[in-house]
DNA sequence: GTGGTCTAGACCACG
DNA sequence: GTGGTCTAGACCACT
């Protein structure tokens, strides 16, 4: 069983998938930085998914600064994810800026979009 | 210049801008309850807009309760938008629950998210 | 006879050719804002090339902000180029920075270095 | 720790990287004119490179006259660098008249120019 | 018709 | 062996 997973089912594109589940795999430490990931044609036949497929998923890896791509080389964990952490965080505050923006047009009260707040965090 | 409106160079699918325009307008009061809506052709004239796409967003705000079709007579905004109401106001809830669940994950203090909805609030 | 071109030849891959072309293209007004673009396949016939390399080329134009693209409807020449053009002012910038530290490198004077660009603005 | 150095994870191929690492030491003074080169098999195991890569590297140099390869003598460093010396120097210039070139054609104004040309050589 | 995704298979330079 | 490019052909939702 691989730490890597696809669901064929899921509408989200597997290429997108991949990337996504890569990048929380990199963020949550499970992935040492620096390491040197499958190669394309590994992770292919790893997942059964066409190597075209990973390929599309790894260059969008890079462009998100989470694995460094070297032709002939290999693939590799970036050593530096303060930028994608910093990243996140905003676009999660961005995120729930706007979610909140959305349930006071629905009409929630202040108090009960708090109470949301309060309940996650002391999950 | 209609009250409808679509934005062609928007990501989001025209069926579904239309849907979502709709329920907006009649949510927030713009469009009288039980009054006639344009009929298919006659909204994709007024919008520049294929009838097919017109038909698929009035069978999708009919599905949500928004209007109601009547074969042979047209279709109608619906008399009851309490269901409507309340529907928003729960999925804006879970929707805002969700994303305050991921910005925690994303390492957000429960004071900056406080403080983010405190924003919202007081805009 | 096409304003885009590719040459076959080149050791630039063709979808970096036609992206660099077209955002030429756009950046020197030859490209009007906000028109549509080419369809992919149209585009791809006219130029002799698979329409997989056309979307290639097409999703970085997309990600530059050169044009958009929408499933469904087609692909337009983006209608700010504001960002685009500071983009490029600032990396031509970092670049002629970048040459000249390699040109002081080299072992050039300060002299003939400004008669260099003097010679250049004056052409 | 040797004077020769190659990146594993940068983007810029191995041999390249090499040659250049070698040029710039010869050009600096730091490998003594005539001396003996490591052999290919050395080099590929102080470096933990394939050596068939190095091979690929000392082909190049010997091509730019860097160094001079002897069948069953070994690698030697070139004993007149002159002509590297002006080659770099033009080489360096036609770059610099290059980018200054596109600069222009980026909208950079004669004075932003000069000014980042007086600032690298007041370094 | 449109853009977007995916598969299958080929070729390239680099190692 | 590696990643990157390209072709050919299929299917999808949207218009």
């Amino acid at each position: 069983m691989s730490i890597f997973s696809v669901d064929y089912k899921n509408r989200k594109p597997i290429w997108e998938q991949l990337t996504d589940n890569v990048t929380d795999l990199v963020l949550r430490g499970l992935l040492p930085l620096g390491e040197a990931m499958p190669s394309v044609r590994a992770m292919a036949a790893e997942l059964g998914i066409n190597p075209n497929t990973i390929q599309k998923a790894y260059v969008e890896l890079e462009r998100r600064g989470v694995i460094i791509s070297i032709p002939g080389r290999g693939s590799f964990v970036t050593t530096d994810i303060s930028a994608l952490l910093t990243e996140r965080l905003e676009s999660a505050a961005a995120a729930l800026s706007e979610s909140a923006r959305a349930a006071k047009e629905a009409g929630i009260e202040r108090e009960r979009a708090i109470k949301i707040i309060e309940d996650v965090w002391g999950e």
